[in-house]
DNA sequence: ATCGTTTATTTGACTGATTCCAGAAAAGCT
DNA sequence: AGCTTTTCTGGAATCAGTCAAATAAACGAT
């Protein structure tokens, strides 16, 4: 069934519908916030082998077609997520590195926007939010 | 003057005044939102020479002693800034990479505050609006 | 002022993530 | 069936940043 969903999702963002690219696409939103080479190893254990110029193709095709998004907290590598219609924000761990979603709240596009964008025209934002995730907080002890 | 700035603001933070150091701190004061390589291009041109190794090492040491601050927009390479104190945020052009700030406005933490923020311990907020700089729109027409 | 300990800087090799290249082979779509 | 886009192989290059060992400099005490 996921499958099928890929395929459409493919169509409808017209890009031709491969088997890497419905791999990769099944892979990211199995897992939200992987990385390429966790993607790659999803999609080679579905696919048997694919490469991994493939795999970094796919992604960038996916990113401009609009239907991931590419997230790259500072310090680590490009990660990817499905979720590209809402505009959610991401809380990250500065011990290891997790990363959760928060939606974002009601009101809040309002509090995001700039009073004075200095010409710019904006549009998007992005907001993280740094920290420590509650696994490391036990651990730290 | 600059000079002495730097020298108290380094001993301030009980780093040990090191002709490198000032130079670091005095390039980043000079031009904000610089990346490594163009801090390393300005020290040189005032120390003669410095080895790349050291303007890393400067930059993290004066980083953690919250002399300067690190940002780092997906897609370019690590920015640094001296504006510490105020939470201000940044206006990112897809465009050409500028750079520019804006203000935190008045009630604005309050709207950055997270409603659940999932047993994180949250310690920083980071706000990048994205968008096409002045400059870009005027070219693109 | 000088000495000695501590801390920086230099040097040069090296990693990791990502991109590019280019021709050949394999698909997808009409 | 045929044209076009995508993927593969595999090598290589880039860019930002790190590691480690040796040298040099700063600071505080003598």
């Amino acid at each position: 069934m996921p499958t099928i969903d890929a395929a459409a999702l493919l169509r409808g963002a017209d890009l031709r519908v491969t088997r890497q690219r419905v791999a990769v696409l099944a892979a990211v939103t199995a897992n939200p916030h992987c990385d390429a080479d966790s993607v790659a190893t999803a999609a080679r254990r579905e696919l048997g082998s694919v490469s991994t110029q493939a795999v970094y193709d796919v992604l960038r095709a996916l990113t401009e077609a609009g239907l991931v998004r590419r997230i790259e907290p500072a310090g680590s590598p490009a990660r990817f997520e499905t979720r590209t219609g809402d505009d959610h924000h991401h809380l990250v761990c500065r011990a290891c590195g997790a990363i959760a979603d928060v939606r974002a709240v009601a009101g809040e596009a309002r509090c995001l926007d700039v009073q004075d964008p200095r010409g710019f025209a904006l549009d998007a934002t992005e907001a993280t939010f740094w920290g420590t995730c509650p696994d490391c907080l036990a651990t730290r002890t």
